[in-house]
DNA sequence: AATGAATGAGGGTTCATTCAT
DNA sequence: TATGAATGAACCCTCATTCAT
């Protein structure tokens, strides 16, 4: 997979973002298996040859959206949770329950999109995210160590971020999920116990 | 006067039991993507006209696998949960994240292909799967809630079936995920400090 | 390059036989840069599928052809060759060229366009005429050798076979060749003479 | 008052100087299926823009290559042949055999390449080496037929051109070809014969 | 004179599906 | 019932060529 020119002139950068848009337009109206080169080219509209001028192959488009996707999602995170490590336990718990919700409100129907159809390409990318979101929640376990009912950071961390992540996804791929605020205090509350022991 | 299986030929049952087999094979061997009923009828030995008699599509076959592997999985876990409604608090976590990580193990690199691969086609299988979890969860919240530190049984049972089914995909999927017996161990106090309060 | 199905019906060989006939035909008529799978399909009156059935990629195609092709040739080098190993040297020699002269005759069409546009593919197996015609004219040459004044077979042996092969090749590629027969003489004149010192 | 050659720009030599080394360079390298005016224009640290304002498309190219390497190949041979014209036989011979031989060194990998790739391009302006032969070829024996066992000088010359011409095309082509010294001794006999009978 | 973005016909190939035997 | 030959839409991708800048 080599890499292809980068857009110098403005005009190719349009088309590289129409390309982009496209991809996500068809991922989420179409599905992943509708997802053709030619496809996209025509509802960028733009010539199959322009795309191939930009994105190696089929699989570097979706790669660039996922890239795209989950750096505005990882960037959501990383901002909500600044300046949190010495908050307290209730706090942080309930600030980073809600973070991960609201991560996942960017763009709700491309990441559906995304996880139920890409995730023989995402899986690492995805395991990205969350070994992101351990790094964090280890530093603030490891941290508060002495308040909480835990002896083994890693492990937990495990648990912890899994758990909400889990709950998050059924949220979002679930045709009838719960409400989300009720659904925000119950999670909290399962870290909250959890770490108090 | 139950229905009885419909004995038909026996040379037809062993045709489609072939295929069936043929496709997981296929799914777990090569992937999703490699799966083509002509070469699931290869595999099979067996012409792909045979195969379009006993299935209409593709899609029916893959359907098929999703639908014995998850029966075969919530048969498990309906067994191991047998008789534990009254089973005190602490026994009947434990035996449940144990059965669920167990009902895991039926077939892991056909779950696992499946679950990467297939999602698009059993997300409501799948969905299935936690919806009779849910069941039996609820279930029992219910008839021990006296004892419990929560008020809302749906979305407490929401929450628990999802955050142990998460922690075990993730243990499923990661490359390199933690040992089976303290993850246990773990998220069983996770739920159980969540339930006590 | 997997083999491919081997026909086993009268059908499947008629198609077989339309495809290579075709292949045959649009090299012939158009040239190498001309033979599309596509267009070999059309012209043969079959659907692009069912060439695919029986020949894996364009490669094969062009294989097959050369293949059919070169089995004809030699097969005439080596019946009109039998028996000449006793035969005094005039007779050998006049033999051999027009053999080797006749054989180009089997369609000289397609062998100009294999010639020509197929170089590429077929180094190997022109070598391989070669190689042959080489083991019999060393056989020769060994066999006669105190009747002749060369002391190196092999050498002598290479040379001649490629003096032959290039001036019949000339006479083949060539728009306006010299006559044939008097070319035979001349050719078989150059052999004789150098053979006989 | 001969044609100067045009000055015009120096860039502009320059730049057609770079394609042409590029064309060279990408058909030694990779090969004639891999020559593509992209791909030249890139290896020449060109614009594709560029390259056609001085070849107005792909055959040009190549073309332009064919005929460089033609001239210099031919300007070699009739260097080598010059003043041969009243030399003894032997001399004679050996000389253009040799000369032959050498001219096809000028550039071997880049001969190869366009016998091997590009001949369908290439038939007419290889024909022309030829002819360019056969009237040197001619030219002498016409001096000297009253010492030669000829009777037609134009078949003659023919097929002695061919057969040197062979000899060495085979030697260029073939893997694992003879030593070329006894080679060119070889030849020169082979001809030698023949014309003193 | 030079650039490089854009084009799109066409190429090789796959595979779900049908249907005559 | 079973076979497997046949189909052809669709896919990914390349590359000669044009033209606005």
């Amino acid at each position: 997979m080599e890499a292809r020119k980068q857009p110098k002139q403005a005009r190719s950068r349009a088309t590289v973002e129409a390309i982009l848009e496209a991809t996500a337009r068809v991922l989420v109206e179409d599905g992943y298996d509708a997802l053709s080169t030619n496809r996209v080219a025509k509802v960028a509209g733009v010539s199959i040859g322009s795309l191939y001028q930009y994105f190696p192959n089929k699989e570097s488009l979706v790669l660039a959206i996922v890239e795209q996707h989950t750096e505005e999602m990882m960037d959501m995170l990383r901002n909500a949770v600044t300046d949190l490590a010495h908050a307290p336990l209730d706090v942080a718990v309930r600030t980073y329950v809600r973070a991960i919700i609201e991560a996942h409100t960017v763009d709700p129907e491309l990441h559906r999109a995304l996880m139920m159809q890409v995730m023989h390409i995402g899986v690492e990318l995805i395991g990205g995210i969350n070994s992101t979101a351990r790094q964090i929640v280890e530093g603030y376990l490891t941290l508060h160590l002495d308040e909480l009912a835990i002896t083994d950071v890693k492990t937990a961390a495990y648990v912890l971020v899994h758990a909400v992540e889990a709950v998050n996804h059924a949220h979002i791929l679930e045709p009838d999920p719960p409400e989300t605020e009720p659904l925000i205090e119950e999670v909290s509350q399962l870290v909250l116990r959890y770490l108090k022991g």
